[in-house]
Order: C-alpha cells, then structure tokens, then sequence
DNA sequence: CCGGTTACTCGAATCGGTTCGACTGAACCT
DNA sequence: AGGTTCAGTCGAACCGATTCGAGTAACCGG
C-alpha cells in the first residue's frame, strides 16, 4: 500500500497522489475524492521513511535524558513530559536517548545519520562534550540547563541562583540566623552540574548579604540519604534551624529525620528549596518552595527548537525562569533550638 | 557526506563502499582501509532514512505511555527506564508516544508510515482499542499488561491477583481479621484498567478463602486521596488493622493519615501491597510488599518484541511476574484497635 | 595451457515518496 | 480568431542508501 497503489487504484499518477495529499498544487475537486476514498478504504499513510529521505527531515526531535541507571527526579520527569506532549501538538515525534557517558552508542546514533531535526539536551554540566559534538555536527539543539559559555548555544534552564538566594532571603525576613544548604550529591557537583553550582552561589551570594551563618552539605539523591544527611546536620551545627535544598528525592528523608529529632515542621525548624510543584505539594506538611515549571519551560523549549530547525542562523536565545516562592506550611518564624532542648 | 562522495574521495563505487562497511561481499584489505580512512575524516555516518526505506525497518521501536497529563507512577516510570535501557543495548532506538484517548494523532503517526518496526503498548485496558488496531496494521507489539482475551496477544505482566491475594494471607497468618484493598482511581478502575481489577479478583478470592471481613475501596492516584480515604476508612470501619493497595501514588498519604490517627505502624497498624522497591524502601516505615521488577520486566518486553519483529507468526507468549513479597518494617501481628481505644 | 573457481569491483535497479518541467484543454481577452 | 492564462495532470528525476547481476583478473588443479 504505497503511493504507487493507491494512483493505480484511483486511476490517477503518482504525482497527483502527492498533490491531492499535500495541497502544494490545484487538484480538481472530483479527483480529490476519489483519491482520499481509495486512501480511506486502504489505509494508507505515507512512508516516513521515504518523505524523510526526500525532504530531508524526519519530522521527530531527540531529547536525550539521563541514563536509567540514574534514577530521574520529579522535576525531570516533568520535563520529558512536557516535551513529549509539546513536541506531540506540533506534529513531532519524540525519539529517546538516554545518554550521560562521552563513547555512547546512543547519543552517536541520535546525533549523526540525520535521524532527527533537533535535539533538546537534559542534564548539562558546566563542560559538556555532548554540546560540543552537537555544535560540531551543526545540529540544531536546545539545552535544559547550560554549559559554561551560555553565549554559545540556546537553554532554558531554572534560575537556582536567584531562587536559593531567595529562599535564603525569606528565612532571613523569618529571623532565622543559621541556615543550611543542603544540594545535590558529591559527585554530580564535582561534576559541574550547573544547578548544583548555580544553587552555591546563590547561597552563599544571600548568606553574605544578609550577614547570615551558611552551611553546605552534598547529598545523594535518595529519602535515606535526606535522612543521613539531615541527621549529621543537626548534631554538627546544633545552631542551625532551617534548610533549603534543590534536592528533591532526599526531602522526605530530611523531614523524617526532622520529625524523629522531635522538631516540628515549621514550629521549630523551616524548610524551604526548590522542586517540581507536585512534588512540594505532596510533602507533609507542603513545601514552601519555588516550584518548577516543567511544563511551560518544556513547552518553550519545544518552542527555541522549531525556530531553530526553521532557521539555525537564528541569534541564540535563552531563557532563565525564575519563578516566585509558594509560600506553603513548612517554613515559619525562626524560634531558637537551645532554648528548647 | 552521503554515500556518493565517500566513493568519490575513496576512489571506488558505492556499492563497494556499502560493502566495505556491511562486509556482505568480500572487500579487499587495502581499499576498505582507504575508505575507512575517508569516513573517519568526514565522519561520516549512513543516512538512516534512506537505509531505513531500502531494508525496509527502522531500527526503531515505538513506547506509547500514557498521556503527560497523567502522573507517571514510579512502577511506571522504571519501565519506561527499562524499556529505553534495554532497547539502547539492542542497539534499537525509541520513539515515545504519548497516548491514551481513542483518537490520538501522535499514535497513529508512529503506527502507521512504518516509523516502527515494533511497538510496546503499556497501561493497557481491559478492553484496549489501541490493540485492536495494533493487530489491525499487522504491527508486532508487546503490551505491557494485557486485555480481557489474554491469549491473543504477546505481554508480560505483573500478576497482581496472585499478590495481592498473598499480601492478604500475609495479613492474615498474622492474625488480622479485617483488612482493607486500596485500588487505583475509580475512573481507572471503571475503565477496566487491569492491574485494578485483577487486585479486586485476588483480595476477593483471599479474603474468602481466609474467612476475613474485606472492604474494598479506589482511591486517586496521589498522596491527597490516600489520606483522605484512609481517615474516612478508619471511621466507617474502626475494626480495620491493616491495608493491602496498589496505589503507590497515594502511599505517603496513607502513612500520614494513620500517623495522624496515632496509630503505629507496624504496633496498631499494618500496611502492604504492591509497589516499585524503590518506592517502598522509601517509605517510612519501608513498606513490606510485593516489589515490582521493572526492570527485567521492561528488559523483557523489548526481548519478546525483538523476537516478534524478527517472525511476526511466531505463537504469542506471555509472563506473568509475581515476585515474592519483601518482608520489610510495615506489617506486624494484628492488635485489635477497640482495645486500645 | 585451459576450464573453472574465487576475489573483487562496478553499474543499475530499487525502496516510496516529493517536486520540477511540460503538456492539454478550457476560459478569457481584445 | 489568435494569444494568454491557468487549472489539472503526467512523466521523470531525485533523495541516499542496499543489493543483485555481471564483468574482470588472478589463481587453481590437471
């Protein structure tokens, strides 16, 4: 059931097949029908190998996500599905690959053989090879987050900077004199990974500016470590009463070993960060957090990757959201540890 | 850098630089080398559409997950994982469609236009118009899940009425009398989306054999829902001791709401069910339950679908997963709650 | 030295679409 | 009536790979 097929069946030539389809030139109305009636009746849809090879692009983007073996936070996941569904209302399909290491089979396949029109790239580090081997193959591409020449390319990314700085500014407004952060883990900040990075500048930006005591700690990206982490915390800096973290998966270990240590969330101990709105919501009690907005900063980068398949001379632009904090119940006024214990 | 000009800087005709990389037909040692040398300058990589249209498949398999719109669950999101992982180590690359309403676009591109040589189908229903059509194009596929006539297509599957019936016994030998299932939504559950109503089948069946009193109640799929019916359970029922559910959403809220109702799980209350191990060992307590193997059950599927998409007539086969249940720190011997009222 | 392999290479056909140039009538001017 | 325009259609070229048939030269055994 090709093209071929359905011209004999209706009678006409291959060409007016195409045309009838695409519209690209006047085809008389009665022929039309008798064409889409043979398609209706066959089933036929156009090979998207074969309009590929002669338009010479493939009508799918990439979007290359971290390894499995990582597990993804629910902020990413939110991400891969905004792009999915944004990429889906604009007639595009969505190729996957998951891709962290530099030699990956994956990523090559994706990237070269001109399987898809753009790529849009999770999980950048400060230097990333796979940036350079996209721009050396001169594929249009979009980042969610940035590398460390963010002139260089066209990213979407949260803004941890200012949204740490922010919520360390809140629990200041709050009277609260000793606060930690609490990031990522040890590795992907040895790494370079942008937020991580991002997210100590702006702590340590906001400590200094309002002449606060800052602590920052690493820890991997599970509840149990949350807890491990958390507990050391408060026998290390006996001081401390609020936390904030960009470190989504440890949150329920944290408020668990707050909750065991007998500090109520936000009587006696705030916490604050930032995470995917759902994720904060969930929480017990909610997260006061900046949330982020997976859907629209997807949906936009889907946006910056069209243009950019449309023309890739295109300036590079970016995005850096910065959303404001939802105040919710785990943050409250500073009320001194000592004093109760 | 097509084909055509690799020949042309290598001194040979196409068919032998084809030939040189397929090692289908003799090459001789100096000419392959030469041509080696020449696509390594370029870098260059075969065009996959065009490779695509002449062997007539893609190399590509299709994952339709359900629609953005709706949250992943954990169990859901490793076979998402799993699926990708195991597909990039077959060298196979995936196309993600996001799809659940009947009459989906972005379905229907990847199915048709031979974008795919196979597809994995999850979160299947009952009954499945998706299958239907699947098995109308003649496209081989693998559910992950399986409808009301099971031996009419090739799936693997977790066998929730073998466990929940065992998390019911559980409950049982240890001496509880009046057990509660918590399925998945409502909507789902009358959509006759199969994981809940086959945990309706086993609780039923084990509750009987056993002599317990068994409520049966859907709750939506997040950690509100889980409270909320939990608190509304413990007062239409104050005889309950434990739970079984499936609803892993909905697990934090349940922990919350006996949390708040005093009562200690596992000393007052005992909780289990069916859950991803991630998410269960994130619990707190960690949940003693059944743990779903996303994993090899993603790695599975695209073996099962490899194996299709190389004879589509070989006989459908199936698996049914059902893993032992994990003992963990969320299930004790029964205490009667009046008596401790 | 000759017929038959075998190793190696080339040219042409093919996959299934899109698109360009050209052809045919009919309508429309003046 | 003759020229122009335009709707409608067709045939052929093309996209970039794979693959088949065929050709040539070297090599083998007898």
């Amino acid at each position: 059931m090709n093209i071929g097929e359905i011209a004999r069946r209706s009678g006409v030539s291959r060409s007016t097949v195409s045309y009838a389809l695409s519209g690209k030139r006047p085809v008389a109305e009665a022929t039309r029908q008798r064409i889409q009636a043979v398609i209706d009746e066959l089933g036929y849809r156009p090979n998207a190998a074969a309009r590929a090879l002669k338009e010479g692009r493939t009508r799918t983007i990439g979007l290359v996500i971290p390894p499995a073996s990582r597990r993804l936070t629910d902020a990413q996941l939110g991400f891969v599905a905004s792009v999915v569904d944004a990429a889906a209302r604009a007639d595009l399909d969505v190729l996957l690959s998951p891709s962290g290491g530099e030699h990956d089979r994956s990523f090559e396949r994706v990237v070269t053989g001109a399987r898809v029109d753009g790529v849009i790239l999770m999980e950048i580090r400060l230097e990333d090879d796979r940036v350079t081997r996209l721009a050396e193959v001169g594929l249009p591409f979009v980042g969610i987050g940035h590398t460390s020449r963010p002139d260089e390319m066209t990213w979407v990314d949260i803004d941890y900077e200012t949204l740490i700085a922010r919520c360390v500014r809140h629990l200041a407004d709050l009277g609260h004199r000793h606060v930690a952060l609490i990031n990522r883990s040890a590795e992907l900040v040895a790494a370079g990974y942008g937020p991580g990075h991002r997210a100590q500048l702006g702590f340590t930006r906001a400590v200094a500016e309002r002449g606060l005591e800052g602590v920052q700690v690493c820890c991997a990206d599970d509840a149990q470590a949350g807890r491990a982490c958390v507990e050391k915390l408060l026998v290390t800096h006996p001081e401390l009463t609020a936390i904030a973290t960009i470190n989504e998966a440890a949150m329920p270990g944290m408020q668990r070993a707050l909750a065991h240590a007998h500090l109520a969330v936000p009587g006696d101990f705030s916490l604050t960060g930032v995470a995917a709105r759902h994720w904060a919501e969930n929480l017990h009690p909610p997260l006061t957090a900046a949330d982020i907005l997976a859907d629209e900063l997807g949906a936009h980068a889907v946006e910056l990757l069209i243009q950019r398949i449309a023309d890739p001379r295109l300036p590079h632009r970016r995005l850096l959201a910065a959303p404001p904090i939802s105040l919710r119940e785990s943050t409250g006024p500073a009320r001194p540890r000592v004093s109760l214990a």
